[in-house]
DNA sequence: TGCCTTGTTATGCGGTTGCATAATTCATAG
DNA sequence: CTATGAATTATGCAACCGCATAACAAGGCA
């Protein structure tokens, strides 16, 4: 009759409720939304099953979640260039653009992610408001940059500009992910880099090494 | 003791696959991966769940086949605009981008059926065969039209500019299906000609009502 | 007309899933 | 040092999944 339970220790909500979302998104990256049970969701987390119905009230609401802070965390490398970016429009531009066609953002693993909640977005409101919140926040972001540039534009011209823009970057970011032996190192950022520029009439190509240095490395400091 | 049996009747191989097959892009389309069941796709084709496993040998048999439909069908959607295009250069190239930025092939369904089967892509070699050859036909599909442009490129220029238009049209693509109340009536087709005539340094707009007398409405004998 | 092949239905099984609930152990307060 | 509450584990259940197999009937052929 010796039961010997799992030992365990307390945790603050704030760091489980992050472990299973943590979990939840490695699961699906791993192995699609059929893998990422709640018994796999838990394992991943270190914990069992029935915790996570402590922690949310469905399965579905720790998806959302991690949905969220998926999206969050997308956003908030895409502005976390921007804040690092020089003054300078056009080489702030250039930045972008070239940050948003390499690591961390290109990564399948991404892909895998943002297309496995595509289809929940399709279903459940609450996802598909983060989705479009998400996405038009980046091509305002892009809509701004543009607006910066020496030149007139009436706002007309810039929405299509941006919508253009972000057109280039969204279809690089996805032929980067899914196949990405199949361009050299580098070789989208100066694909990116060359067509936002033509589409706006501009020169930036001159600008990208000012604006990145190191143009094919991932920070070093990736995880703390 | 009197059971009565549903009443059924015979048919053809090929209408029973390609109807099991049209059931399982139903169900995906309408309620994700995780509602395609064998169950549900069955009754969704007025059969009973043992029959797939008749025409089958497994239920990802049945979604890879349904897969392989989807992509064919997508690229036939395109190419046929080719067959019936001018014989002018730049004129076929608008044809091309303008037909492949509107219904049917911008279509919200089509979007979450091809992320759906993305993440499939990721586990299932066959899959991820399907998917990089129609990718990188279509590709080669745009890069065969702009080699025709006059002008003279070599072929890494031709590769860089195809894998750009490319990257355009998906963009514009995805978001016309993601938010297509976002966009008036034909505004995608016009950035997407404007945006490509930009990157490939030549003028297509002017070329747009040659090539498609009435850009915003789909065929009207949509449905037999 | 009557048989015979096989397309189709019907039924059942082992495994899994999300969720509910009871049992237990950790951590803190007093 | 002990008591109390809550975080966590453990157990169980109803529903559903894909798949196997057996029973049946539809339609061609003699």
């Amino acid at each position: 009759m010796a039961l010997d339970r799992k030992p365990y220790r307390r945790e603050a909500e704030d760091k489980r409720r992050q472990a299973l979302v943590d979990a939840t998104l490695a699961m699906v990256a791993e192995g699609g939304a059929q893998s990422a049970t709640v018994r796999a969701i838990a394992q991943r987390a270190g914990v069992t099953a029935g915790l996570i119905r402590h922690y949310f009230q469905s399965k579905d609401q720790l998806v959302t979640a991690a949905y969220r802070h998926l999206m969050d965390r997308m956003t908030a490398e895409s502005s976390a260039v921007l804040s690092a970016a020089p003054r300078d429009p056009l080489a702030r531009l250039t930045a972008f653009v070239a940050a948003s066609l390499k690591p961390p953002v290109v990564d399948p693993e991404a892909l895998i992610l943002w297309a496995t909640f595509l289809q929940e977005t399709h279903r459940d409101p609450a996802m598909k408001a983060t989705h479009a919140q998400t996405y038009l926040g980046f091509r305002d972001m892009l809509q701004a940059l543009i607006a910066a540039l020496p030149g007139e534009r009436d706002e007309v011209s810039q929405r299509r500009l941006a919508i253009a823009c972000n057109a280039v970057i969204d279809g690089l970011w996805m032929e980067g992910c899914l196949l990405p032996e199949a361009f050299a190192r580098g070789e989208l950022v100066s694909i990116g880099v060359t067509s936002v520029g033509a589409i706006l009439g501009i020169d930036l190509a001159q600008h990208l090494h000012l604006a990145d240095p190191n143009p094919s490395e991932p920070v070093p400091d990736a995880a703390s």
